[in-house]
DNA sequence: AATGAATGAGCTTTCATTCAT
DNA sequence: GATGAATGAAAGCTCATTCAT
């Protein structure tokens, strides 16, 4: 007699799973037909819910927009922290996992890469889209930076500043251009190869480590 | 036989001038609006044209959108091309009067990168659309490719195949990954720095040339 | 038994006090922003009750209007009735006091003129609606008539009749009119200036008394 | 072939039959149902027009509402004028016209008179809006003011302004208050009896004229 | 008696497209 | 070729009402 409460499926209050359900059903939509033609008539058919929920939960079209992108980075960051929370302490093999990580089935499928164009094509997005939708931000350029630094140091490099920052927005510019190659060319496109390369652009900055 | 040619200064019969004139509307609303906003009253308005202009020279708004995008490519090209034109033939030359042409001003501004992105972020391009819009592509691939396949000669290297192959693509990637940058930093972007960080990863692959 | 009476302060029971709240909330809401703009949502938000209330005590919001509008013209008739009582029998000063009273604060404010006038733009008032908003009706105009008739039979007037209806029906006419400047003109509008208006009024078919 | 050009009914190109096609249908609307109730819908079903048209023609269903408002009002002053240009000197016989006019079958009928008193139910009425409803303005005040100062000047009046100035709003008030009375008691209301009283009003203040 | 999440008909508005001129 | 008034499907949104709790 597990879940005996949860379980009511079809029942009403259930706010949150109808929010998620929103917002779930969005950014498939986005996916698969980009944000202009992702119509609340849309939304709603493939949430299963009636049409006033979205004003209802959200307020407008709009901000279920924002809280879809805000999810969306939400859940990538959860991965990204999922990783980071099992990988030893070396600094090569924390960004390589990262690397790894960002390049994996999990992160880089069709579904998210679509999801990311989509929103970087927003011309004037609100500074609330764009806060979540910088170069990837936040916790994988920390810890990036973070490996960097360590590595410039064991090496006693001269300049090591520009050295670190050479290496953080090289890698993090690099794995944009993967996301818009693997885009582009889907079905060529090989993780393994991405992975090969970036090794190489740090293999040639830090070559004492690679 | 009056007006025999207007060619001289308007240059152009006048549904070739409306013609451009639509297109350049088109393009300049996409980068301040984007794509979604961009609609044919505001185009007409902006090109100064009749309402029934559209579709009397391109059947449709969304061909409009295509043959937008392909002016668009085909300056870029254009632009690329004249500046191979004047570059000697040292590889390494060519290979950076390339990358600092494709971050210069002329080809990485504002109004271009968010055309870019305007582009990519649309969901399910049609053939035509995708065309024009894969990763940087055509002509400076090509040259590239041909100024590192001298390179890995010159340097005798094992595997010349994937080095010439993985310096191409990651050169790529990262202009790719400069240009999502420059949308999101435009304030704080370096072309200087873009362009040390990229020579740093041909660098890397090519340690004798540079 | 807690509680046995909750009457001490609150006066009433519960629910007699959100019906009761929940009128003064529409009529409210009407006098500031109209009938068509007073939603359920507002009334409810103002009174400080649930969604559900409004149908549970009135059964629509329709229902509730005309509870509000009838409640609105009770108090009317209340007010009067009490400045009637302490009146002296002489019919011109009752005439008067009437007058006065309908032209004084406590009747004629900006929520009590914003309010007649909402529910008189009502198009097809149902009978309900219409019964409580005739011209200012029922008792004034019956304690009006009295005193004319009075005045007429001191007079000998001939054609009393047509006298008592005429000065009846002409000061009904003024006061509604003053009520519409009041509300076109709250700022320079003058109580006193309306009462020797509707005096003089009075005084030219009575001239004995005035 | 009398009116060859003016009579394709049927043609497209007729903004201006359009627009007032429009008008017409919303006062009509206005009249029957009310503001609220008078959608967009029933405005083009009534007009026999597409959709779009309001927009096109109004920019807005608001804008509409302004606009048949607008025209409202110049009907009515139009009408007014036309019965002033026929009038003798005589002020007497001026105002008295004024009021048999504005009291007559064209000027005072149900139509007119729920449109009156819907427009005046606009709770918080724009500055445009409110311009075209005060206390029936502009024109028929100041003919009514020069009359009576003819009158007073006449009868060597001590304090001749603020008999003027009574005389003028109170009738006017009058006539508003007989507005009122026709909307409520249509039926019942006689034209002849509501001229007469405000005859009295005014023979009251000018005894020597009546 | 009281709650408030959920519903969906119907609202105003937008906009690519058409076509008589 | 060129025009722009006209169209109407479809968009986002509002809001009185319902009903399981």
């Amino acid at each position: 007699m597990a879940q005996a409460k949860t379980d009511d499926t079809s029942s009403k209050r259930a706010p949150e799973r109808h929010k998620r359900g929103l917002i779930d059903a969005t950014l498939d939509l986005i996916s698969e037909i980009g944000i202009p033609d992702t119509t609340v008539s849309l939304i709603i058919e493939r949430a299963g819910v009636s049409r006033g929920m979205i004003h209802l939960h959200f307020g407008s079209k709009d901000k279920l927009l924002i809280a879809a992108i805000r999810a969306f980075c939400e859940d990538y960051d959860a991965v990204l922290e999922r990783v980071l929370e099992d990988v030893e302490q070396n600094p090569v093999e924390r960004v390589m996992a990262l690397i790894r990580a960002d390049l994996g089935e999990a992160l880089l499928n069709e579904r998210s890469a679509r999801i990311w164009h989509a929103f970087r094509g927003v011309a004037n997005p609100s500074p609330d889209l764009k806060r979540y939708c910088g170069t990837r931000d936040g916790r994988a350029r920390d810890v990036m930076k973070d490996a960097f630094v360590t590595l410039a140091r064991q090496d006693h490099a001269q300049d090591g500043d520009m050295l670190v920052r050479d290496a953080t927005f090289g890698t993090l510019a690099l794995l944009e251009g993967m996301y818009v190659d693997y885009l582009s060319n889907t079905q060529s496109f090989s993780r393994r190869d991405a992975e090969r390369i970036i090794r190489r652009f740090i293999a040639g900055l830090f070559p004492d480590h690679f």
